[in-house]
RNA sequence: UGGGGUGUCGCCAAGUGGCUAAGGCAGCGGACUUUGAAUCCGCCAUUCGUAGGUUCGAAUCCUACCACCCCAGCCA
């Protein structure tokens, strides 16, 4: 287990620190992690998820967790049960803090009825077409509705029936009449309600007119007492218009303080993308181990402590910057190297036979589990026999400069076991492939030390033929060919033609030691030489499935290359 | 051409007028090594978007300029 960064400061951190020594909301921090049930959280989310329940716990207070779900036409409660999955996995407890905005319809709707009483909003017959015309450009104001100017009544009397259904979808909308002149087109009059026939997962067809996001949003806040709504940058320029509500209300107004999404290169990040990439089969579904959906990574064998470690380590900031995918990639492998047990599996086997070494006798060779920890003794048992399968790779004919490993008349040692010497390659005759290594073994050598001192150069994994479990192992490489997935070559392509093709290689060769014959899914292991691997669940009895997390780092591939 | 933001090492990111501009990732050397892993040591911004100015002193203050991001959903 890694222990958290400590001292994590932000500038977030650092104004929260400000209001207590100032005593605003007296002293008090809460915190909400508010996502729409609309599609499945990501690494994005982790980075909110991560920040609001941190600084809640840094400070002595809570973070709730509250679906916006505004929008039933897009929501669903599939969703709503995945996020609160995913949220737990991550290690995340809201306690009896579970909200809705739902929950707050009825109140959202008298408060609406204040601000109509107080001349302060207004129904609008508007189409939604003349209401984008009438809202003006960016560089010139807008014009105020012709029903701007309804009576109280009227509006009371017309809000009332928009709610008893009288009135079909697009029709009419419930608006604020602040500034159609505003050069924030956020206050230019926004929409507040909007009618829609549509069942809600929570409310079913109680409702037919939904807030919007805009109107929901810092009300649902101001209710649940939050002190400091953490948001990302594009809702820096609706602040002003949830200060007005709040305001005019009169009611609790949380502090909002917008940070930078987590952008990641080679990587995307947008909800409706990562849906495309679902639906048009790009890649299995949402646990796809290439997604970068928490049930993804999760499946990919990324822990919790990991990725709230790297969400730690990337700092919360204003600037819009992108995080370079190594740095999720080292969050991992310092988590795992220092709690994944270690295992030999061969990815792409070539047999290897001890010529000298009897043809009946097995060997019990014993392994440490953990050799990178001093302070841990466990071992395993590993079966040694004449015929083993070492790593194609692990043996050269022609060796290329600083190679370390096997090729003919050179000695190495078989980690654990014994130093063996290559005596000769036997090819197929018709394609010229090699299919089998000979070797003699030194038996003074068991171990993997000399007695007379003289040292090997290399030290490679091997199973025994007889006793390895074949394996399905999946190796996994980044989804997109570009850091910027977006940057597209050709004009009317799109993201999807930056996929890369060779995301997913699966090996139906392969073969690991016979303790991981059953091994439990989602346990996690280092595959020595190889990198870390999590035992899928399609795995079944005698033929475990591993997914690659991530390789062990490589300076060989870069001298060799 | 309106408004709101952001610009510090290849990538994140501290720093809020005064010791030699933190730290992490990546990279590069070297030690060690029964994982070409891990670990350990060392190197890696005379410079903070640009140009001026204020000051004994500026990444931090002022002015102008430049670049990038967000906003014209009855999405969130």
């Amino acid at each position: 287990m890694t222990t958290p960064e400590k001292e994590t400061s932000d500038f977030i951190r650092n104004i929260i620190k400000e209001d207590i020594r100032e005593g605003r909301f007296g002293g008090r921090v809460h915190t909400r992690f508010p996502p729409e049930p609309n599609g499945y959280l990501h690494i994005g989310h982790a980075k909110a998820i991560v920040l609001n329940f941190d600084v809640a716990a840094e400070f002595g207070g809570l973070c709730n967790l509250r679906f916006d779900d505004t929008n039933p036409s897009k929501e669903d409660v599939e969703y709503v049960e995945a996020i609160q999955r995913d949220i737990r996995w991550l290690g995340y407890d809201w306690g009896d803090r579970l909200y809705f905005a739902s929950d707050y319809f009825e109140q959202l709707y008298e408060f609406a009825v204040q601000l109509i009483k107080e001349g302060k909003a207004y129904v609008d017959d508007l189409s939604p077409e003349e209401i984008r015309e009438y809202r003006g450009t960016l560089t010139e104001p807008g014009k105020e509705s012709p029903y701007r100017n309804r009576s109280v009544e009227e509006n009371l009397d017309l809000f009332e029936r928009m709610r008893a259904g009288e009135f079909p979808e697009g029709s009419r909308v419930l608006r604020a009449k602040i500034d159609m002149a505003s050069p924030n087109l956020n206050l230019r009059d926004p929409v507040m309600y909007r009618i829609m026939y549509v069942t809600h997962h929570r409310t079913g067809d109680k409702w037919c007119i939904y807030p919007t996001y805009d109107w929901a949003h810092g009300q649902c806040d101001s209710l649940e007492g939050i002190t400091h709504s953490l948001c990302t940058l594009e809702f820096e320029n609706h602040r002003p218009l949830y200060d007005w509500f709040l305001d005019q209300l009169g009611i609790h107004h949380p502090k909002q303080i917008e940070f930078a999404r987590l952008q990641l290169n080679y990587t995307i990040m947008s909800k409706r993308k990562l849906i495309r990439l679902v639906e048009e089969g790009h890649v299995s579904g949402w646990d796809d181990p290439r997604m970068p959906t928490l049930s993804g990574m999760r499946r990919r064998g990324y822990t919790p402590e990991a990725i709230r470690n790297f969400c730690n380590r990337i700092g919360v900031a204003k600037s819009n910057s992108v995080v370079d995918y190594g740095m999720l990639e080292h969050a991992v492998r310092e988590d795992l190297n220092a709690r994944a047990p270690r295992a030999m599996a061969v990815l792409r086997p070539l047999r290897l036979v001890i010529e000298n070494y009897p043809e009946d006798r097995v060997e019990e060779i014993e392994l440490p589990v953990y050799p990178q920890d001093k302070s841990r003794t466990e071992t395993r048992v590993v079966p040694f026999s004449r015929t083993l399968y070492i790593e194609q790779d692990d043996f050269a004919e022609v060796p290329p400069p600083k190679y370390r490993r096997l090729s003919p008349g050179r000695e190495v040692r078989l980690m654990g076991a014994y130093y063996v010497t290559c005596t000769d390659v036997i090819k197929d005759e018709a394609t010229g492939e090699i299919i089998e290594v000979r070797c003699t073994y030194d038996p003074e050598t068991k171990g993997g030390q000399s007695p007379d001192g003289r040292k090997v150069k290399g030290t490679i994994h091997w199973l025994s033929a007889d006793h390895a479990v074949p394996a399905e192992i999946r190796l996994y490489d980044k989804l997109f060919l570009k850091e910027n997935p977006e940057e597209v070559d050709e004009e009317g392509a799109d993201f999807t033609s930056n996929l890369n093709p060779n995301s997913l290689e699966i090996l139906t060769n392969a073969f690991v030691e016979p303790e991981l014959a059953n091994a439990e899914v989602e346990s996690r292991y280092q595959f020595l030489r190889h990198g870390y691997f999590c035992v899928d669940p399609d795995s079944r009895p005698g033929r475990p499935v591993f997914n690659l997390t991530v390789s062990l780092r490589d300076t060989w591939a870069k001298i060799s290359s």
